[in-house]
DNA sequence: CAGTATCCGGTTTGATACTG
DNA sequence: CAGTATCAAACCGGATACTG
């Protein structure tokens, strides 16, 4: 877990930018909620999560491991396979990536009605 | 509003890089969640969202006005203020803002609780 | 007050090649 | 398969000075 500073101003906006430093990026929020849906090996959430490459998301799992968000088990099989999965505390993420997906979906229809 | 690519793969992730791109960044969320409390001027922005620098403040709002997600109305006093306001579209962040900010003072929590 | 312009270092990201 | 190493490009973001 990464320690967190302690400013003097408004605790929510902290708060948020607490949030933002550990979901934020270009790929967090995809990976945990492709997580959220199975356990996924390395592979899979490469193919799953678009667009993104080898070094983001191994930097990526390794970060939200580290925040105990989601758990790092190695198979043996041969070759050897990892297996990703959401931790229980990710898991109280679910709600949070499903509203987000769900905005944006919604955002989509938006965007292709007033673009035609 | 910005035009979106369209490509063939899973539609929540898709769905989720839409949403990160228009309020990613360091700051972007916490520009919404403070005018979700109330309409603000640029300088009560740039106080409240703590560590924002006034490029980077305008820039993002720049950004939120041509997402349709706040508007900008310029006051004629002297000097000129001027006011950003959530639009409609806009609040329908807030919940999301909420969840976003709730969780990040629940982990405030956690992390304060395990490492003493 | 509400910005814009410029400079510039640091970080992020992607492509590619490589390893066990 | 599951990564790591390396390089280069793109972007981020702060400080400062300036404008209407």
């Amino acid at each position: 877990m990464k320690k967190l500073e302690h400013k003097a101003c408004s605790k929510r906006i902290l708060a948020i930018h607490d949030v933002m430093d550990i979901i934020g990026g270009k790929w967090k929020i995809s990976i945990i909620a492709c997580l959220c849906s199975r356990k996924m090996r390395y592979s899979e959430l490469l193919h799953e999560v678009n667009g993104i490459s080898g070094k983001m998301l191994s930097r990526d799992l390794k970060d939200l491991e580290m925040n105990q968000l989601i758990t790092r088990r190695v198979v043996d099989t041969q070759p050897i396979s990892v297996e990703y999965e959401i931790s229980e505390y990710g898991s109280t993420l679910k709600q949070l990536t499903d509203d987000i997906a769900n905005w944006g979906l919604e955002h989509r229809k938006r965007i292709f009605e007033t673009t035609e």
